[in-house]
DNA sequence: TTTTATTTGTAACGGTCACTAAAGAATCCT
DNA sequence: AGGATTCTTTAGTGACCGTTACAAATAAAA
């Protein structure tokens, strides 16, 4: 039994991927908002009416983008989920994001964390948050795995601390001064027997 | 010899120092850019014209407004600049920090930090940019002052953490969860040896 | 070949953006 | 009173926002 995917009407003139990959480089670049249409359907090279066709709105194309965005961050986060330790865990998580806020061809700092900064629309707001509530019970999962002693509350310290570190990314601390933020914060925090 | 301090021509029908605070309450809650003219007007009560006027454009009535949020902001943070050790100052800044992100009747996070992450307005971007600048030589200064053995760089991880606890209050966590995540870190910071 | 389905380009929608030209209104100075 | 100065109101600027109606174009199915 033989299964045809070709689909009945004209096919689409540009790489739906290929155009997921553009609006993350710009969303990740300027933000949900500073990021407007015409930018999108200029990068990509193709016009609004193909963009809707294709993802309905620029908040469903933005969702599609972080999704791409998902997946590009987690092997910089892979080795830091799975430290066997609370020190690595800390030291290799703080690592891993100041590496994936300063790469180069790329936006600055975490487009999870800052894309939607200032933003209006609750649509694009509703998809980072809900991200990083599932980022926060990773994180409770791991920390709790490891027997840190406040999982939740340590959860919430290093969420802040990427809050933190991906902002200064933005602001424009250079990738060395962020590696030394990073690790002072992380031998602080593991040196601490409170934790 | 007197001196007549009445201007000449229709007196302004509104007043200045008020129409900088509700810019700044409105700037703060939704960030330069997402607070457009139409806002500002409709709450201070006046006209564009009349706003253009007194203050000569959106990002100039923004720079008063970020003044007044200066001088707003000070007595919270003169706690900590008046601390006498490391360990107090470190605690009572992040400590500063959580109180004046998290005010009722206010925009939370920090203006200066947050208000206009995202924003392309360059004339807005430079204001925010020469504060955070100059708040790091503070930070430098009296680092050195209270004997930090690498005063830049616990300048950085001071102003890191700060932009964190910012972005996390305005993702919403509470004053709560801010004030241990604080004490947490202020705790671990001063315990470490090194610092 | 005709029908059906899908994407394309053109052109526009109503709305908001920051900003301002022009004229009337309110005050002081002469 | 008359002129000078400053502010307010009305109305509008062109540019951009996200989004879409419409019809031509292109493919497979009938």
């Amino acid at each position: 039994m033989t299964v045809t995917n070709k689909k009945r009407g004209r096919p689409r003139g540009f790489d739906k991927t290929q155009a997921q990959e553009i609006a993350l480089k710009l969303f990740w670049e300027d933000g949900y908002e500073a990021t407007g249409l015409s930018k999108l359907t200029k990068a990509i090279g193709v016009g609004a009416p193909s963009l809707y066709a294709a993802f309905g709105s620029k908040a469903q194309l933005f969702e599609k983008a972080v999704n791409l965005y998902q997946a590009q961050c987690t092997p910089f986060f892979q080795d830091a989920f799975s430290a066997s330790n609370l020190p690595d865990f800390i030291c290799l998580l703080f690592d891993s994001a100041v590496k994936s806020y300063t790469q180069k061809n790329s936006g600055r700092g975490c487009l999870i964390l800052d894309g939607t900064r200032n933003a209006s629309d609750p649509e694009a707001l509703e998809i980072t948050q809900k991200i990083r509530e599932n980022f926060h019970r990773q994180l409770v999962d791991k920390l709790t795995q490891l027997g840190a002693k406040e999982p939740e509350k340590m959860a919430d310290v290093c969420q802040t601390t990427m809050t933190g570190l991906s902002g200064a990314a933005r602001h424009g601390l250079s990738r060395d001064k962020m590696h030394d933020v990073a690790q002072i914060l992380a031998h602080s925090i593991h040196g601490n027997p409170n934790q």
